[in-house]
DNA sequence: GTAATCATGACAATAGCTGTCACTATTATA
DNA sequence: TATAATAGTGACAGCTATTGTCATGATTAC
């Protein structure tokens, strides 16, 4: 093995050990602990930032050991990143909105410039249509780790009763519709809440233990069924045109399933909770004529009522 | 300067200029040719893929001209990559899928096994809301190429007349509601169209120029005013609910500003595009009896013929 | 006080590197 | 076809750098 060589290895060796004794690597590599002390200083004199402590636990630290060593992307998967970035691009407040500037920052250095021009260009060729909110969030990155690393915060919240100091235990945060919001155990009402995040106005991770919920296992992807598995649920039946259809393919939400007939009309067989009669009533009126609600008679009762409403108000019947 | 100095330096300077001659690089690093020649070889040893040409016009070339030279990253800066992942799990198709998973994967492997830790946990504690769709889009790639370099693409498209052939000039690539949208210069109609991508069978750069339609600054940003520039604007005027504007904050669309009020109601006064007229009616009457509209008439007279629809439907008024 | 760590300097032996030189092969171009 | 511009190979003398061993010293936790 040449030297080079050896020094190219040791070097990805210290980035992943970040901690050692000049001893251990000598052996590892095979060669005297004077030659790997000469090769650990001229790692130092290419760069890599190396401190050595002596004693007992002593041994060799890399100094800043938040660094990856460096790894050679192709153009392609350097423009992906940039590609990725565009889904971001739209949110008012995003974690990690330095770091990933400087990441793309660093790629774009090294980028020749035809591929320079084809980032640049892409930026008017590619967008995800994400609604701008004016309400800003500015503790997404204290939530979101503290969510991660399972750790209590304390926050103040703007809800409907006024600022009010909550203690809480984060699931997450997700994004929907252009904001943000952290599904949480608040300790203060013993049980899990939805959170605005555009409402946190400060929030510290605390970092003395409190009293431990019962949340192991609950995270983004299953905190729902936590917090709803007492809701009642109740069948519907709906008919949809081809353009109600249409209208629900391409509508937002998660949503029923609909079953779809040759002639692109359609219908929805399926089950939903009791508590979301009312939201249902909205957006089966909002598809207008495009769909006609047959059960359950909950649902056509309070859809019933809201057209009378209106019609009063419209004028409507004349 | 030592040998290991000099070959680091070695690394970077064929990576920026990418193509070279061994007397180019002799002068600039101040050694003999035979001794280039040699380092070369050893570059070549350590993995460096490098391959000569000979002849007037020769020298040496990196071999896949697409690759980046090494970069260090921090661990932040990573984390922010795979954060930015996310906002991307949810889509059935997208372009450059394969370049972010060989990126991530890239990243990962030089990561210790702490910081792993913490990215396998991000993934359960961040979510970007975006509805599941089982359409797929194959042509994402093709069509996001095209727009970028500026040719046109014949496709196959399925639209309401059934498959046809058409050829377009497309604008870029955008995804709404999970659903991924081309808007392109159709050469068949003369006109600038949306497509939907998922509708989009098969599509292939054409090689050749075509007739060039003058679009040379249209972009994502403004080719809506290109495609929209002769639609009549009419008045609104809608009053909303404490809940009103509670759900158009949390709504989806590009929409007119609302105006708030002390006590949490609110207004809406602005100008929308005749032609729309038929959408605002149904995302008002949606809205059921948390918004009451106003202005102009025609809107008015649209909900008024959809709620007397919909009363003799549900049966409303008895 | 002991043991575990880094650290320095010196030296002999030897491995590797460097530049020079002579020669060969390939290829575009006039 | 000849020429010039390029990479390429091998050999060799002279020189430099590297390596391991040895002796010694300093720091630090326990």
């Amino acid at each position: 093995m040449s030297k080079s060589k050896r020094l190219m290895e040791l070097m990805l060796a210290v980035h992943r050990k970040r901690s050692f004794t000049v001893k251990e690597l000598a052996v590892e590599f095979g060669v005297s602990s004077r030659t790997m002390l000469r090769d650990l200083q001229e790692l130092g004199e290419l760069g890599v930032p190396l401190y050595s402590e002596v004693g007992p636990h002593g041994g060799y630290r890399l100094l800043n050991e938040r660094m990856l060593p460096p790894i050679a992307f192709s153009e392609e998967e350097a423009a992906a990143v940039f590609f990725a970035s565009h889904a971001l691009r739209h949110y008012r407040d995003i974690p990690f909105r330095t770091e990933i500037s400087s990441a793309l920052q660093k790629f774009y250095l090294h980028m020749p410039q035809d591929v320079r021009g084809k980032i640049d260009e892409m930026r008017d060729r590619v967008d995800f249509q994400v609604p701008h909110r004016s309400q800003s969030a500015p503790m997404l990155n204290v939530l979101l780790q503290a969510a991660i690393q399972r750790q209590p915060v304390r926050m103040e919240y703007d809800g409907r009763a006024g600022v009010e100091e909550r203690e809480i235990r984060p699931v997450g945060i997700y994004a929907s519709n252009g904001l943000w919001y952290c599904p949480a155990y608040c300790l203060n009402r013993q049980d899990y809440r939805l959170f605005r995040c555009d409402r946190i106005k400060t929030a510290e991770i605390m970092e003395r233990p409190t009293e431990e919920p019962e949340m192991e296992q609950v995270h983004l992807g299953n905190w729902g069924s936590v917090h709803d598995r007492d809701s009642e649920l109740t069948g519907i039946h709906v008919e949809l045109s081809r353009e109600g259809c249409r209208r629900f393919e391409t509508g937002m939400w998660p949503q029923p399933q609909i079953r779809k007939r040759e002639d692109g009309t359609g219908w929805i067989e399926s089950r939903i909770p009791k508590s979301d009669i009312e939201y249902y009533a909205h957006f089966f009126i909002g598809l207008g004529m495009e769909a006609h609600v047959l059960q359950p008679a909950e649902l056509v009762l309070s859809i019933r009522q809201m057209l009378a409403a209106m019609a009063e108000r419209y004028g409507a019947g004349e």
